[in-house]
DNA sequence: TCTGGGGTCCTAGGACCC
DNA sequence: TCTGGGGTCCTAGGACCC
């Protein structure tokens, strides 16, 4: 049995490079995609990297900056990214027998028993070369034989040009030359937290945490720590999971694009929200029994007086069938509304889920409900079952009154570009 | 004035039981 | 008056990721 191998694979600039896309104009040009309401930068291609603008940043922060620079920003337009996303992941599943899709621009590979009939580095500069004549996206590639090194070789090689975009962390001097390279907080799982705490230890390297032994790693941080430990010395902890894991919740949730002041409107995006959420818990074919609905005001303000509050509720009995949903959440509304503030976000979340008809009721539920409830639930499933299908080929085809026509309320995306790939109408032109 | 959204996993501590 | 200890289950909150 040969050693377990991965290769992580990683879009460059992904978002920024998906608007670029078709869009030749805008080869050199410094481009930042910002998160939903256009409130944060999210992306920056390679140019706006270089002018200084730092991820997560508020807009207004940068904005005269992006002014004097002439950097071009675009409203996050996830029907592209997605899209775009598919191909290059398929592209990926003929190149390798095992792909793990990580995230929406990385995947994991399982490149075991390669090394006996090709050189790593060669196949990894396979991938690049495919992806970038097929969807013209560029990526990195960092193979080593446990996930969190196949993170670090990725990093290195986006950091350091002369790599070529492909870096072979497979020897073990290897490893240790550029763990000694790099700061504790560049490692997988390390955040902003930890990386304090393990300084105040004295390590600040990932080879000082490589280094450091997991036993005593366990005792003062987490089972999740030693395992980064172990996984820095190349013993695989975290295999490659192809198959997506079952949700285990469902969370719809959105800053309003301009405060809520009155409960009318509020009631209409909880609607959305519901909406939202329980067509995806259908998609999952999954049944919910929980729901929860909250509200607050901006945590940045310091005008106005912070009010955040989230209220609960069990089903009897776990459905999918949005109307339910919607008739309680308007309950927990009731319960939760409190007049005078201006309210910059809200959400529900669906959890406790059940496949279809494993449901086992306790022993004081009335069983005389249960059959006449699943008759019911056969005739509610044939009438989501076709909400949804009309609302996949055009979303919003059909929607409940209670969501609201005009939704005031709603996103800004003020600098959205075109569908290019998912909507006849809005294809790009060859000229 | 303007600050994203959607997830997962782990731990500590309380409630409860015997 | 004296007032154990161990186990399980659940929840809230913290930390992380992209």
């Amino acid at each position: 049995m040969s050693k377990t191998i991965f290769a992580l694979v990683d879009c460059n600039n992904f978002y920024a490079s998906c608007e670029k896309l078709f869009r030749p104009d805008l080869t050199h040009t410094p481009v930042v995609v910002l998160s939903n309401n256009d409130g944060c930068v999210v992306a920056r291609s390679k140019e706006a990297k270089k002018l200084g603008i730092k991820m997560g940043v508020p807009v207004f922060q940068v904005r005269e900056l992006m002014r004097q620079q002439g950097v071009l920003a675009f409203s996050s337009n996830y029907a592209l990214y997605a899209d775009i996303s598919q191909r290059v992941m398929s592209t990926l599943e003929m190149l390798a027998p095992r792909v793990e899709v990580y995230s929406i621009d990385e995947a994991f590979l399982d490149l075991s028993g390669l090394q006996q009939l090709q050189s790593l580095t060669e196949f990894g500069h396979g991938i690049r070369q495919r992806i970038q004549k097929w969807q013209g996206i560029s990526v990195c590639v960092g193979i080593a034989p446990s996930k969190t090194l196949a993170k670090l070789a990725n990093h290195a090689a986006k950091t350091w040009p002369q790599t070529a975009g492909v870096v072979d962390l497979t020897d073990k001097a290897r490893q240790r030359k550029l763990l000694a390279l790099l700061p504790v907080g560049e490692v997988w799982g390390i955040g902003g937290k930890l990386t304090k705490r393990l300084q105040q230890l004295g390590i600040n390297t990932a080879l000082q945490l490589a280094d450091a032994n997991p036993n005593y790693i366990r005792q003062h941080f987490s089972v999740v720590v030693e395992r980064t430990v172990r996984e820095l010395n190349g013993e695989s902890c975290l295999a490659l999971e192809e198959m997506a894991a079952t949700k285990k919740q469902i969370i719809s949730s959105r800053s309003f694009g301009e405060r809520i002041t009155n409960k009318p409107q509020m009631a209409e995006a909880i609607s959305e929200y519901i909406s939202r959420a329980c067509t995806k818990l259908r998609q999952e074919q999954q049944q919910a029994k929980h729901l929860t609905v909250f509200l607050r005001t901006s945590p940045f303000s310091d005008k106005d007086t912070p009010y955040s509050a989230s209220k609960s509720i069990e089903l009897d009995m776990p459905g999918s069938d949005t109307r339910l949903f919607l008739s309680k959440a308007m309950q927990l509304l009731d319960a939760l509304w409190v007049n005078g503030h201006r309210y910059a976000k809200a959400g529900v979340m669906l959890a406790d889920f059940y496949d279809p008809g494993v449901y086992q009721p306790g022993l004081f539920d009335q069983p005389a409900n249960f059959e006449q409830q699943q008759q019911q639930t056969a005739a509610d499933q044939k009438l989501m079952q076709l909400m949804d299908k009309l609302n996949a080929k055009h979303s919003k085809t059909i929607w409940f009154a209670s969501q609201g026509a005009k939704q005031e309320w709603g996103m800004k995306r003020e600098l959205l570009s075109p569908a290019y790939t998912t909507n006849w109408q809005q294809l790009p032109v060859a000229k």
